[in-house]
DNA sequence: GCCAACGTTGGC
DNA sequence: GCCAACGTTGGC
């Protein structure tokens, strides 16, 4: 099993949202970037485990838990031209763009901030935390992981 | 709202 | 295949 982090701006998609669909399940749209569609379509697995990140709020930060229930499939908002996602260049035929279904699993009672994050020293080499860093998918090894729980 | 850091696009 | 221009992300 892997780790995992997902970015969203809870204006658009929060931890709250994902709580409120039927089965507390929905899938991961909108991802428009080749290095975060080469993970979602070939390595985010069933059973993985995601952390929940709301971006550019405040504070931004780890808010929950999330678990991949379904694995990397056709994102069909690229093949919608209602939708702001909307990308002529993908087809049904062949698609370019990658999605997973996550699953909530928990909120956790208060955020995990990002100024947190920064405090703990066996945190240093997240993804997340590096300089210009705007993947919305990151991988996060298993020690990160326990350390944030920790951090609840 | 600013702006640094990136990714993408498109002319050449 | 280079690279300038442009668009987006996301912390501050």
């Amino acid at each position: 099993m892997r780790y995992w982090l997902f970015k969203s701006e809870p204006e658009t998609f929060s931890i709250d949202d994902l709580r409120a669909r039927r089965n507390q399940i929905e899938h991961w749209d909108g991802v428009r970037n080749y290095q975060a569609r080469n993970m979602l379509r070939d390595e985010v697995k069933a059973g993985d485990q995601v952390l929940f990140y709301h971006s550019n709020c405040k504070p931004p930060g780890i808010v929950g838990v999330a678990e991949v229930v379904k694995e990397g499939y056709p994102d069909f908002t690229a093949w919608n031209p209602e939708s702001s996602y909307y990308d002529p260049r993908s087809t049904k035929e062949k698609p370019q763009w990658f999605m997973v279904d996550i699953k909530f699993v928990e909120k956790f009672p208060q955020i995990i901030s990002l100024d947190d994050l920064k405090q703990n020293s066996k945190l240093h080499e997240m993804l997340i935390l590096r300089k210009g860093n705007r993947l919305s998918v990151t991988p996060v090894t298993a020690a990160e992981f326990k350390t944030i729980l920790k951090m609840v």
